[in-house]
DNA sequence: CACAATGGTTCGGTGAACGAACCAAGGTGT
DNA sequence: ACACCTTGGTTCGTTCACCGAACCATTGTG
């Protein structure tokens, strides 16, 4: 019953949530996701996570309706509307990651692709005040991200330039 | 190097904050310090985590800044300023919960303490539009909020009727 | 056709989480 | 003042999650 996943004895929807998300390396593949990240060796490269773990965490994932398997034995993975709902808690997340250990400012700077208005972590542009769904949303490096170095891989060298949610990148 | 909590080869503001929140039980623990929760025995009860884990997450939750630990052999634990910035975070989290594994609806409402309004996981007040501080905001029973059953602890007890957010159990 | 890329799967080792037991210090009641 | 209870831990042996290395079958490319 205490399965390493699971939070039994709580009624609280904060534990349900992370009983799907909560698992070591799970929320940063979700991450990857938004960034457009969607064949399993990208993730692999990306992240340096053990692939048995990888398989595993989008198998569970895929089960639980937050991300989608395409067909073929080169499926791609993609957010479902339910994944697409963990964004606020994804950005939320950065940022107070950023403000509490990012020296340099924020990593990311998340911007309306129509007016190039900032987009808060709600979705929320900051000069026309509409809703910006997700896929909306450019992200460019911010005065703390750190710029891939020699020999990195290919996510992290296509994530180094503005580029849209959810765009896939290749 | 490739310790359980970190994520060493991750230049990321989501990476950095899971290293800190990420491990099993840990926000949980911050949730229950926006709950009210101040002790050992009460975090313990409320949450039926082991004993070693729980202080072990404490120290280190204290270690980062996020807890502040009161003095004496009974101290009680506090949410610093850091600590307080991860609302958002739990709140969305709750927020994507409710939606997706709360079948009759929100466990939880948030409510301004002045005016009633709904407040949403930012900290806007709909009713009067202002921010509202987390000390703000009070908590109550929703729709899906499933009451204590018999024998349930006293932190369950407490914690559902309304009730201030960060405001000591006792 | 040969080789590389891809998306896994298996395996043994290490460490985290677990429940049970123990312990020291402080608080409370008689 | 003393005995007992509560509190906040700490220790310990067991189980399992994560890890890196190795292996494998299928597909794609030159």
């Amino acid at each position: 019953m205490a399965l390493p996943r699971e939070y039994t004895q709580q009624s609280c929807s904060v534990a349900r949530a992370l009983e799907v998300v909560g698992e070591r390396w799970s929320l940063l593949i979700v991450r990857d996701a938004f960034f457009g990240v969607r064949r399993f060796s990208d993730f692999s490269a990306h992240l340096r996570i053990p692939r048995a773990v990888l398989a595993e965490r989008l198998d569970f994932l895929v089960g639980e309706g937050v991300l989608e398997r395409g067909t073929g034995t080169r499926p791609v993975y993609a957010l479902t509307a339910k994944g697409l709902g963990l964004w606020p808690v994804v950005r939320t997340l950065a940022e107070w990651g950023d403000t509490h250990y990012g020296p340099r400012g924020p990593r990311r700077l998340f911007t309306h692709a129509g007016c190039g208005g900032a987009v808060d972590p709600v979705g929320s542009c900051s000069a026309c005040g509409q809703g910006v769904p997700v896929g909306d949303t450019v992200m460019s490096p911010g005065p703390g991200f750190e710029a891939p170095g020699e020999g990195a891989n290919a996510v992290s060298v296509a994530l180094a330039s503005p580029h849209r949610l959810l765009q896939p990148l290749r």
